[in-house]
RNA sequence: GGGCGGUUAGCUCAGCUGGCGAGAGCGCCGGCCUUACAAGCCGGAGGUCGGAGGUUCAAGUCCUCCACCGCCCA
């Protein structure tokens, strides 16, 4: 044995090591020959690209430790495995950072400039972007780092500008002037799903509208009064008794004297009609609407539809416009308060109550989104949404785990809207669009000569940037060098699995595969994994506000990224929300030590120099052939469960037989051989080969630990430089014999352990224990051979000499056979008694219960043949249990006569 | 209002196409410094599987209704 062998896991040494290893031998680079020349088969892992001004947070823990779980999977088995890591520009988000470092400085970007803004996003981004990706490494992952592709490099940008104008080309991108999500705080367009919801206290006001002709008026409701400076009607339902008269009637704006134009110059006038729609809740207020078709998206559906002017009272400031008359020129809230102030003053308000309202604000900064009028580019979404829907509803060509999102994704897919991916900032694709003076526009690649239409060279480019997704979305091609027929893009696409949050899942999942289908003619992805989000134990989400955010490198410190990455796999349930807890963490750690110091226990044994013999020259114990044969049908169930994504039962598998069988019984079983110099070799042989095993198998999960361990190894048990590129482990063994009679014997050590423990037998002492076996019972052999081990794990018993049980032993039963421990006195027999029959009573309910069905002609008419075995195999071995408890109870009676 | 998902031990969750004497981890209780590990070892106690009906020889598992919780979309 080399090295040092500390009682604890030195991980803080060990983990820097290792990391620079595999990087400097090149262990996570794929090679596209390799598929090409039909070599390997590929697997590809898209990383979902952090963004370039990401820190880490746990939420790209649990994603990374996935990924690479799967990843380091695969190559052990080996495919030609390619990780793709990158890092995405993140448009609003490091505009944002940059504009407010300048504001430090007293300045704005327009001051700058856009040239000289955007070189300073740029030095930012040499100096301080993607940082993340030196903390992910932290964690162990295996992503080919030359690879590293940043979504604002030029042959990226390249791909971007050519999916903008092929999409043009077909006529499914188009400009518009549309009512869109505004963030009035960020200066641009937002997309539906940029929007998010939350609710706020607001106020329901009732406002008066007079009727123009005649006496009477209406009252309508509504949460923005401000905004009926720019209502162009009012709405009813139509079936509405309360309001049918009126419909086809006009009333008139309160207070407005001004003239108020639509955006193309004509006036609009005060009097407005009263209309009819259904899609008017007569449920709400008073059952009657204002609609401002310029401010609100179902105004705006209802304005379409009855060719209702559209007034805009907001300019993109969010600031009152000329059209507000005497309120113009006021932020949104504060024109609120005077509007509100004015009609009340006037008698136009009815009433105003408190109300809670559902609000939409930006998923960048949260400030209150706006509904705005304005010239932005759209993608036609049904078209793109077709194949997408098709692929995963319909053809299953991308599988969705786990598969209840198919739901989600379907109902998306079949209500989406046409996509706004202009957005008003600088950082960002140049939308490749250019108007002359006529205001014609030519679209393409590179910046083009002359307008296609009238040949003008007086052109000008958009001064729009592409929304941040419309990059993204081309990310499982466009990373391997697509519109080009690279190598890669042949080599390793359709890419085979991508693993993210739910929470992106229309942002960028659904996307990505339109784009493939609509670019490639083919899935982006074969797989895609859904993990949940981080939140902390009160089901939080986590934010650095909250404070319950804990610091992923302050994690990998206390608890080692084996630890981490360990405790994060436990706690992560399929598809379902994450629940971080630091005892987690710890229980990560604990296991791995655990393999730290399983390890240590036998190669702190192991001579320098030893070489272990095959198993096929050994003569292995009935516990080798039982851990032999577990780690044969674990390795199987845990490899189908790895190949089928599902995470949580192969590291439950992996836990669960390192732990509780490979530590707690196989090791314990062999200390005794291991100290015997006869015994020694052939023991330290097969355990070696298992320990072996079983660090590859936990490679994927534990990588650092299972490396350093594995090197530790006799050379001759090792395969390869590194556990890393070593095959993933196979073993077929099969002795169903020896399996069953170990099993056996656990459960006679357990028994042997509780009673020991009920009657607080000390340590030290040995127990007598007899055999009194019912005629023909199975394992009296395999008992008297193997005393001297399950003594030993039983904390010292040994087999009594004399036939019977002396009076007053502690029973108890494994299957139909009883062990009787002798215990010399300390048993309190009345409550012996009692034990026994209350456990004999609950026998007997069991046993009803099965004798009643195996007397039911039906069952034994219906049921499959080997379910009514099963079934009388058990009642037989229940009815044997009970008569043995049963005799013992009456002999307890006996002895208790005896001794009175 | 529409849709989706959930409700199984104190907590977090497994339980595939119905056959289970309902499992795991953590927590809890009790006992142990047994030379691999106290980041550990040993033993134990906890559940009318949200409620009510139904289908079936058999229901935690299928169907219907109800209650509560969560999410998404209006």
């Amino acid at each position: 044995m080399k090295g040092e062998f500390p009682k604890a896991y030195p991980f803080r040494e060990v983990e820097k090591k290792w990391y620079t290893f595999w990087k400097e031998k090149g262990f996570f680079r794929a090679d596209p020959q390799k598929v090409l020349s039909g070599e390997r088969r590929p697997f590809v892992v898209m990383m979902p690209p952090p963004n370039v001004t990401g820190i880490i947070h746990m939420g790209h823990v649990l994603d990374n430790t996935l990924q690479d779980l799967f990843v380091r999977f695969a190559r052990m088995r080996g495919y030609e495995t390619l990780w793709q890591p990158g890092l995405d520009h993140a448009g609003i988000a490091t505009q944002n950072v940059v504009e407010r470092q300048l504001a430090r400085e007293g300045k704005t970007r327009k001051d700058l400039g856009r040239e000289a803004f955007l070189k300073r996003v740029w030095a930012w981004k040499e100096q301080y972007g993607g940082r993340i990706l030196e903390q992910l490494q932290r964690l162990g992952i295996s992503p080919d780092w030359d690879r590293l592709v940043f979504t604002m490099d030029p042959r990226y940008s390249r791909a971007v500008r050519k999916a903008f104008v092929e999409l043009y080309r077909r006529g499914l991108i188009y400009r518009g002037f549309r009512l869109i999500h505004w963030c009035p705080r960020c200066g641009t367009a937002l997309a539906d799903d940029e929007v998010e919801r939350e609710e706020r206290q607001g106020k329901l006001y009732v406002l008066r509208y007079p009727l123009v002709d005649g006496e009477g008026e209406v009252q309508v409701a509504t949460t923005r009064p401000e905004t009926y400076l720019g209502d162009t009607a009012v709405a009813v339902h139509p079936e509405d008794e309360r309001y049918r008269h009126l419909v086809g009637r006009k009333v008139r704006l309160p207070l407005v004297n001004w003239v108020r134009r639509t955006p193309d110059g004509k006036e609009v006038p005060p009097e407005i009609p009263i209309i009819a729609d259904p899609r008017v809740d007569p449920e709400f207020g008073t059952g009657a609407v204002k609609v401002t078709p310029a401010h609100d998206y179902t105004d705006d559906e209802i304005a379409r539809d009855h060719g209702l002017p559209y007034v805009v009272i907001l300019d993109f400031s969010a600031r009152t416009t000329e059209n507000a008359g005497d309120f113009k020129d006021l932020d949104r809230f504060a024109a609120r308060a005077r509007v509100v102030d004015a009609l009340r003053e006037a008698g136009y308000l009815v009433a105003e109550k408190p109300h809670t309202l559902q609000i939409g604000v930006c998923y960048r900064c949260k400030t209150v989104v706006e509904p705005m009028l304005s010239h932005q580019w759209f993608v036609k979404m049904k078209p793109l949404a077709e194949p997408a829907l098709r692929a995963v509803v319909e053809e299953g060509a991308i599988r969705l785990i786990p598969e209840n999102f198919v739901n989600l994704y379907r109902h998306w897919l079949e209500n989406v809207r046409d996509w706004c991916i202009s957005r008003q900032i600088w950082w960002g694709h140049r939308i490749p669009a250019y108007y002359c003076e006529e205001g014609h526009i030519t679209v393409s690649e590179e910046p083009p000569a002359r307008c296609e239409t009238c040949g003008s060279r007086n052109l000008r480019q958009d001064e729009d940037v592409l929304d941040t997704w419309f990059s993204s979305w081309l990310w499982p091609f466009a990373t391997l060098g697509w519109p080009d027929e690279t190598p890669e893009l042949k080599a390793f696409y359709p890419t085979t699995l991508l693993v993210t949050g739910w929470d992106i899942l229309f942002f960028w999942v659904a996307r990505m595969i339109m784009a493939g289908y609509a670019f490639t003619g083919k899935p982006p992805f074969r797989n895609v994994y859904l993990h949940g989000l981080v939140r902390d134990e009160k089901r939080r989400k986590l934010s650095k506000s909250l404070g319950n955010s804990p610091d992923p490198l302050d994690l990998f410190d206390r608890f080692s990224a084996d630890g981490v990455r360990a405790g994060m796999a436990m706690i992560a349930p399929e598809g379902q929300d994450v629940l971080f807890s630091e005892k987690r963490m710890e229980q990560g750690r604990n296991f791995a030590n655990k393999v730290w110091n399983a390890s240590r226990l036998l190669l702190t044994q192991t001579p320098d120099g030893f070489v272990p013999r095959s198993l096929d020259a050994v003569n292995p114990a009935l516990e080798d052939r039982w851990m032999l044969t577990r780690l044969s049908r674990a390795l199987s169930d845990i490899t189908e469960d790895l190949e089928q994504f599902d995470y949580v039962h192969a590291v439950e598998g992996m836990y669960h037989l390192f732990w509780g069988e490979f530590c707690d019984w196989y090791l314990e079983a062999i200390k005794e051989r291991l100290r015997d110099p006869d015994r020694r070799d052939e023991a330290l042989s097969v355990s070696l080969r298992i320990l072996e095993m079983l660090l590859r198998m936990l490679h994927p999960l534990m990588p650092f630990v299972t490396e350093e361990l594995w090197q530790r190894l006799p050379a001759g048990l090792r395969e390869g430089e590194s556990i890393m590129v070593a095959p993933w482990p196979e073993l077929s063994f099969e002795d169903p014999e020896a399996f069953e009679q170990f099993e056996f014997l656990r459960e006679w050590v357990i028994r042997i352990r509780e009673v020991r423990s009920t009657f607080r037998v000390p340590r030290n002492r040995t127990v007598r224990v007899h055999l009194k076996l019912p005629e023909g019972a199975p394992y009296e052999n395999l008992l008297r051979e193997t005393a001297s081990l399950w003594g030993r794990l039983a904390f010292g018993a040994e087999l009594a000499t004399t036939e019977s049980p002396v009076p007053g032993s502690a029973v108890q039963m494994v299957r139909s056979i009883p062990v009787y421990v002798e215990l010399g006195g300390v048993v309190d027999l009345d409550r012996e008694r009692a034990r026994l029959q209350k456990e004999l009573q609950e026998l007997e309910r069991v046993m009803a219960g099965f004798q009643k069905r195996l007397s039911s002609e039906a069952f034994l008419k219906s049921a499959p043949p080997d379910v009514v075995a099963r079934q009388r195999e058990t009642f037989r071995e229940l009815r044997a249990r009970s008569e043995i408890l049963r005799s013992v109870l009456e002999s307890l009676r006996v002895g208790k006569e005896g001794t009175s």
